[in-house]
DNA sequence: TATGAATGAGTCTTCATTCAT
DNA sequence: AATGAATGAAGACTCATTCAT
């Protein structure tokens, strides 16, 4: 009864806002509340890197909006007011990652046209190494239970969908389904590289090695694969 | 803050009796079991079940000891009795899914040898598909943050020994370094597998085929290399 | 046993300004209105609307200070710039539909030495339908725990009060004593009509009719008795 | 999600027992946890006097879960045990209620064909002083918004059929209509019966009385209506 | 003066774990 | 030894109220 009382309440209160601010509520999509003063900005950031922490270090079960609060130096009260529940927190962390990554995958599509599968490779273990840091944010989110299922689900998609774009440019005659295919394993395979973090810093050097060489043979072998099968026709 | 003194306090409670599971523990999961008591085993047996569900269904955070209680027809008291904690009952399971796979792949190891690496390919992936139901008892209690940290640990390492040291079997002229690196590399590229089941039947197919053919591509790349070293000394 | 302590605590802290607020909210309510900052008395108009709205629809505990600003327009603060305190709203809504009732009540009287007891019946019930929307208000403040018990009490006594006085003016040879009993059983009567619109229609309209009824015979009952003890004596 | 699992492992641990315990299950059915032992049925009668207490005081959003526990020295957990949520302690609340009551009102039935009018009125006016102390609570769960709107219908239904049965029982030629109509209002003035309780004894007395008159009042004029009725046809 | 961000006590509820019977 | 009642710390979330800008 409460909760829905609560809902309407925050709909009515937030209806003519919800314009002015539509531009800026990428970040916020999740039904966080928009800031609208400047030390709102950077609470709301303060918030965000927080949540980043927490998340990535104990995972989204274990981490506790309490803590995340402290660690931001942010009255618990105020945290709800930016971010309505653990889960609306989550998912704008999630959707952050997402759009950062994009925007860098789409990048490397415009060059992936031009790069033989070798190239490519290494463009991928680079791409993995460059998101790094927030890479585990998204394994602690989306492999585990945290934020809704639905944009778990949706990051997944697009995410794959990135990667089966830049395949399709740089390896021709790869059916849709076979990128899609290709992309999903290669995805798991890009996943080492956050894994190697973990590891004392002399395997980590030897683990992405040998990731990047895998990553150059499954492209290369996905190339000739397509050859063999273009000149069979 | 108040749940990290929480934590402390509990492990501090349980340190004696983390020794008695222990014992109680690596005696249920290996072969050997007492003749008296027989009731006890059975109980202990409808536990580890129902724990092996619970966990693998929710996830270890939002299992609960009272559902496996119920699950397994127990009373919360005498599941407390087994099992001191829920910690222990998730490294009872942990322990108990690396003693099956251990000897499954010791299994694998002996054949090994005669393999070719394409042969060795294939025989992982079965090897993986056969674990399948296991499995994701271990993403839930491995990749979340399901039992002790230090178990979990010594969860990975030994199977990535075992992967080790069936790569030095199939591949010889590989360096104790090499084979460990790539047994790490292989076992996240195996995880696939797993992954593969959350996908519609069609996609699966599709998955699994796509694992098979990057494993046999990694494998044999991984022979070529090492012959390649090897004449060029 | 923290809650009252927290309930003690605003009390104490609004003491001071109950006074500045009794005196406007009766200044309010009252028609007399100061000509200078206009603007200040829409808004305390505006407030005043969505907090009979809002009180109505949820009850005063489920009401939120924050939905009666928004509705309003009104910015929290400003809010409790008029009004210090939630109960100070209930308060002064509450006593201006006691002014509201009394000014009404007051135009009955003149009427009802006029008036057969059957007539001063109709009269009655009539009178608490044409206040119906203003009543629900009255119910969710006063019935539930809304604003304080003293005002509420107050409230009571004034409007029994009102009723006493009509019906010794209908009805002569009453005692003060007798028409104050009887002020209360037929409030308490005349509030069925309030209840009666949560019925649907056809019900809602066989339930007036009855009240009606049940009214007249009371007050022709009462008559008779008063007529009875008279020629009694 | 929380939630959800919470549930349903309860489902599945209280299979059994619903059933052996299907028979006292009447009092709490509610979803209301059934004990097991001699401890916890003197445990879950202290809950329920403390909940009748405090919700009468407060009211049912003002009345918290803490208090009712603290006042019926019991941790804050075992009253969940018994009673998984506040709705669900009103609730079992309002069952018992509404079952005294309901007894009551057979046994009231049974006599009521050989009562007078106005013998009837007085039966009636004693039975809501019969139920005096319970009322309060019922005014607080059923006229607030405590406990679920369905429940709270269920019983006012519940009541208004069996005093719309006890007159036709004691008033023949009444139709079922004209029954259900004059019971509603009939509850409503008795309901006068529990408001006077709040009065100082003095005024309790009289006001007692002038009751007792406006429902034989009520009763009577209601008698002459039907044999008017049946003698015009 | 108006605004809305900040505050934090308090609410309901859950669940691992202990202990009396 | 088995049972299940008892415990209470902790978590997510709400909202009346204050105060800096």
């Amino acid at each position: 009864m409460h909760a829905e009382i609560h809902l309407t309440m925050r709909s009515d209160a937030r209806k003519e806002q919800q314009l002015k601010l539509s531009d800026m509520a990428t970040t916020l999509s999740s039904g966080a509340q928009e800031p609208k003063r400047q030390r709102g900005h950077l609470r709301v950031a303060a918030i965000m890197e927080a949540g980043v922490a927490v998340f990535t270090e104990k995972g989204y079960d274990a981490a506790t909006m309490t803590e995340i609060a402290a660690r931001s130096n942010t009255a618990i009260g105020s945290l709800y007011r930016f971010f309505p529940s653990k889960e609306s927190l989550a998912d704008a962390l999630l959707s952050r990652y997402v759009e950062d990554t994009t925007s860098s995958f789409t990048a490397l599509a415009d060059q992936a046209s031009a790069m033989t599968p070798g190239q490519l490779a290494d463009a991928f273990v680079d791409f993995m190494l460059s998101l790094q840091s927030q890479r585990s944010l998204a394994v602690a989110l989306v492999d585990s239970r945290g934020g809704s299922d639905e944009r778990r689900a949706r990051f997944r998609e697009t995410t794959r969908g990135s990667i089966a774009t830049i395949l399709r440019n740089a390896i021709p005659h790869l059916t849709k389904a076979q990128s899609e295919t290709k992309a999903v394993v290669l995805l798991h395979v890009l996943k080492a590289v956050a894994g190697a973090n973990d590891e004392k810093p002399a395997v980590r050097r030897r683990l992405l090695a040998e990731i990047r060489k895998l990553t150059r043979v499954y492209l290369e072998a996905t190339q000739s694969d397509a050859d063999d099968r273009l000149s069979a026709e």
